[in-house]
DNA sequence: ACATTAAGTGATT
DNA sequence: AATCACTTAATGT
């Protein structure tokens, strides 16, 4: 009876987000096997170095995906949201491979995580998820290219203002809390060049700036 | 009132 | 663009 009540809670979630992409019978297995979780921002999903079981299948918020070197510098990679799910960790889950990223969620994040066995056997079986982890795999590529590009191309004053506004998309909110030494260490610079280029930034009408807050005045 | 943390700035490399 | 060294401002106890 608990069973069925939480089967139907998760299939009502995923309706949202996933109907369109999934059909109902894949739709129906996934709220079966599934499991609902939920993770409060600020807490990290995904250490490197841990081994994947499971992916996540992203309800609401966002993750924020890092790679970091041996020196602990890191950047910012992209961020996964509703209706996401992360390939990458998909294959290193067939592969028994471990995290090449740090997950770290951004917003308080809704997600329904999906063992292993079921991901290949669903490849097989549904084309649906088949077509879903393909497009994720490209989808993925494609941020990972974005971040190469703007981190070979972009001088810092560009790469700030993108890092700005696709948190704004991320959060669907002009009004950013972050501090100058976080964004540093998304951006791997240090504060006090964040800290002038913002300035730089509110001085040209783009932003304002508080303490702890920027609001980001046009895209 | 004092300590702590975040942000602003000039000078130097 | 990074680092240092310092100031100023905001917030917590």
């Amino acid at each position: 009876m608990k069973m069925e009540n939480d089967k139907d809670q998760i299939l009502e979630k995923l309706q949202d987000y996933y109907s369109v992409v999934f059909d109902d019978e894949l739709l129906n297995e996934i709220a079966e096997i599934g499991v609902y979780r939920r993770y409060d921002k600020g807490r990290t999903m995904i250490e490197i170095g841990d081994e994947l079981s499971e992916i996540p299948l992203i309800l609401d918020g966002a993750v924020k995906i890092i790679r970091e070197d041996s020196k602990k510098d890191e950047i910012l990679m992209y961020f996964l949201e509703r209706g996401d799910t992360c390939a990458i960790s998909f294959v290193n889950c067939i592969n028994k491979n471990k995290s090449i990223f740090r997950g770290e969620v951004e917003k308080d994040t809704e997600c329904i995580m999906i063992p292993v066995r079921k991901i290949e056997e669903w490849l097989i079986k549904y084309r649906s998820w088949r077509q879903f982890i393909v497009d994720s795999y490209h989808n993925r590529m494609l941020e990972m290219v974005e971040a190469i590009d703007s981190l070979a191309f972009m001088n810092l004053d560009d790469r700030l203002y993108k890092y700005l506004t696709d948190k704004v998309k991320i959060m669907r909110n002009f009004n950013l809390h972050v501090k100058h030494q976080e964004i540093a260490d998304d951006l791997n610079t240090s504060r006090v060049v964040i800290s002038r280029l913002l300035k730089k930034l509110e001085r040209s009408g783009k932003i304002k700036l508080g303490r702890n807050k920027i609001k980001i005045i046009d895209l």
